[in-house]
DNA sequence: CTCTGTGCAAAGCGTTTGCAAACGA
DNA sequence: TCGTTTGCAAACGCTTTGCACAGAG
């Protein structure tokens, strides 16, 4: 999962890389899924100077370039990713987790009768992880 | 479509069947899926002096109790519906248009790798509706 | 050098809260 | 009657904005 290249993406999307971004993809990068308020805490851990209006004003450019997608889950606030192939995301209902799950849809295309044009699907399956379907043994 | 009793519905919910919730329960069930902002502005119509409080307390309070459900859509606000059964949802991204789509979604569960226990799969489906596929021709 | 990004403080806006009066059961 | 709901206004919290300065390219 390390690796990505952030000057050079930031670059692909018309964004100057500044060390404020860099941690900020870093962070992404490493959990995976974040709330503003994680991010915003994570980032602060590493330049305590950041200031929250630099936070939602790198958020708002990142996703409007397309660099970051917006993940909205049930009874929890929007998270951000860095974007990548269209998947579906798990989330466990006990301890929060979110994952990335690579599914096939094509089969859901097939059974749908109404005459429309399908550009993407967004899957979220709930439900209860591994680690937390142990614990309830 | 007609015909759902919100006097019976909100008592099964232990809600007390206000005019100001009736009229609620009445759009939302003719126009399918609200923001708050749009079940606000018809509702208004209909009683203008209903407070801006008092819808939001509603929705909170029937979505707490399982009566609304909330529906989050992809570059969209939330939106509310009248619980029904699990069900996938389809907005065009021409006239953003929502629509419920009855599909079955048991095949994405075959190819699931990880060990989760599976509760709800959520479905959007993003796309160009019929009308819209005519237009641009 | 130029243009973009940053930090700060103030403003903005959607949502919630507290309270007294009205209302449903 | 009693507990719930309503409307109003104030409070709240998250997000955005304006501006001067700093930094990237």
């Amino acid at each position: 999962m390390k690796g990505l290249n952030y000057q050079e993406l930031l670059k692909k999307y018309d964004l100057k890389a500044t060390p404020q971004r860099v941690i900020f993809l870093n962070e992404l990068e490493k959990n995976g899924h974040l709330s503003i308020e994680e991010l915003e805490e994570k980032i602060k851990k590493i330049i305590p100077s950041v200031s929250t209006a630099t936070i939602y004003k790198n958020i708002n450019a990142m996703v409007e370039k397309g660099l970051l997608s917006e993940v909205k889950l049930p009874n929890s606030k929007n998270r951000y990713e860095i974007t990548k192939d269209s998947h579906a995301h798990f989330i466990c209902e006990k301890c929060s987790k979110v994952e990335d799950l690579y599914i096939d849809d094509e089969c859901l295309k097939n059974n749908i009768d109404k005459n429309i044009v399908i550009n993407d699907i967004d899957i979220v399956i709930k439900g209860i992880c591994e680690e937390c379907s142990k614990k309830e043994l």
